[in-house]
DNA sequence: CGTGATGCGCTTAAGCGCATCACGGTGCGTTAAT
């Protein structure tokens, strides 16, 4: 009764949805919890709650900047003051004000990046630490093993006598359980897993040749109805299927990495507002875009990996509506996604020169400088030094090289059975135990039975280029 | 693997045809050099 107590008087709801309270009680209980939830708004209330129903900080472990920022306004909103995101964006002023206050927090949020430095730690050794969360857990297992090692150290940066963990997510296979589970040195971890069963995502391949991809997706975007989302393997095709919708008169705007934060804040905001119908990114987007009623998800290539392939296609059809997700793939997609897999593995001879450099003192990031290895590629190949043996770690990489081909063919596999959806459902151990209309394209599918036509809107005269309407709304920000 | 930039050689010297080569995705924090 006194969660529901709670539940009324701080966020306003009359009732738990499915799996809060089972996950809630856990943590309550003391226990190290795994939930897994369904996409949605549904994941932070189990942490939020929690934090009003004990003494204490909640420390908040999130993998994105500008997930911080989100859930710090959220807060803000429900009339929470004592919340900061401690990260970059902060000016001096601001950090110290911070730290001076530290204990008075009842929610901080932090990357693992910053929970990996030695004064970050000793800092929060001595706050009373009521519970700690980590949000979209499986970037554990996706990010930790060869992009940002720090996942891998968090539970490192734990006092002895640690509070319950909770770990959050949305997707995430059994392997990658375990990875959560070992690498959060998690004790006797409860789980709560529901379906990852989406019935109203129709799933479809289309198989085409080289020449003929970029034309078929911009006609299915002109034939059916958005919003939604292009997902592409390079930046430059982002901006060109962009450029090229826009010539069609359609509403979008591109996506990706190589952006400034605030134009990739802005587009974001557009697109759930309404006033952007189609994205065209890269795999940068997506993470805690939460827009209910997306209608189609294209691919342009081949994701890495299944789970990658969930989370993309998983953002359509969150108001329950039927959702078109269509991947188009010619024969050779699978060696360019391989490619890109393995870009910034470090290879041997730079294992020989990373050894080279520290057996005669040399710093060994000197090598970023000198162009011989990528940023990413040091942090990984320092992280794995640091903790293998030097003859073990060419090992350790083959064989991350060798999960990566795995996943993708597992991937491959699905996307060429005899049932997409059973497929996937497969690999999360799960059963498809109804027969679903327009399934998949392996069972049969009618694209005018799943989506209405494309409706012609004229952009209004008033609709100004999305750089200008920045520098309207934000003159500080005029170059 | 595919794409696009670069550069070479050729030639009714300004632009064409072709070969070669680098590059490609996710983010944090911090800092050096303007």
């Amino acid at each position: 009764m006194e969660l529901e107590h709670v539940l009324k008087e701080k966020f306003g709801y009359d009732s738990f949805r499915e799996g809060q309270k089972e996950v809630i009680e856990s943590i309550l209980n003391g226990q190290d919890t795994f939930a897994l939830l369904p996409t949605g708004k549904g994941k932070s209330l189990c942490y939020q709650l929690p934090g009003y129903m004990m003494n204490g900080t909640v420390l908040i472990i999130s993998p994105l900047l500008s997930l911080m920022q989100d859930q710090v306004e959220q807060l803000k909103k429900l009339g929470e003051k004592r919340v900061a995101a401690l990260n970059s964006f902060l000016s001096k002023e601001e950090k110290r004000f911070v730290w001076q206050h530290i204990s008075e927090f009842r929610f901080l949020f932090l990357s693992p990046e910053m929970l990996s430095s030695t004064i970050v730690r000793e800092k929060i050794h001595e706050l009373n630490l009521s519970l700690i969360v980590v949000d979209e857990a499986h970037c554990i297992s996706q990010w930790g093993f060869d992009f940002r090692p720090e996942y891998l150290q968090i539970a490192d940066a734990m006092p002895e006598n640690r509070p319950p963990i909770l770990a959050l997510s949305a997707t995430a296979t059994k392997a990658m359980t375990e990875d959560i589970s070992t690498y959060l040195k998690m004790n006797d971890m409860q789980t709560f897993r529901y379906s990852v069963d989406r019935a109203n995502l129709h799933y479809e391949v289309v198989e085409v040749e080289s020449f003929e991809k970029q034309q078929k997706i911009m006609e299915q975007i002109e034939q059916f109805e958005g919003p939604g989302i292009v997902y592409t393997q390079s930046r430059k095709k982002a901006e060109k299927y962009a450029e090229q919708l826009a010539s069609k008169n359609i509403r979008c705007a591109f996506y990706h990495a190589g952006m400034e934060q605030e134009d990739r804040r802005f587009i974001q905001h557009q697109f759930l507002s309404g006033q952007l119908d189609w994205i065209c990114a890269t795999n940068a987007f997506g993470m805690g875009v939460h827009k209910e009623n997306i209608r189609q998800i294209i691919h342009d290539y081949i994701p890495q990996n299944v789970a990658s392939y969930m989370q993309e296609v998983g953002r359509a059809g969150r108001d329950g509506q039927a959702a078109l997700c269509t991947i188009y793939v010619e024969a050779t997609d699978w060696t360019r996604t391989l490619e890109v897999a393995m870009l910034d593995l470090p290879q041997q001879w730079q294992i020989d020169e990373f050894l080279r450099y520290t057996q005669s003192g040399m710093r060994p990031d000197l090598l970023v400088t000198e162009g011989k290895m990528s940023e990413t590629t040091y942090r990984v190949l320092a992280y794995w030094m640091n903790h293998l043996l030097p003859e073990d770690v060419l090992m350790k990489v083959q064989q991350l090289a060798m999960t990566k081909k795995q996943q993708l063919s597992e991937l491959v596999h699905i996307l060429s059975g005899s049932c997409i959806r059973e497929g996937l459902l497969r690999y999360f151990d799960e059963e498809k135990n109804v027969d679903i209309a327009n399934c998949c394209s392996s069972c049969g599918l009618n694209r005018h039975e799943i989506l209405k036509k494309h409706i012609k809107r004229n952009r209004s005269k008033e609709s100004v280029e999305w750089r200008e309407r920045i520098q309207r709304l934000l003159p500080m920000h005029s170059n």
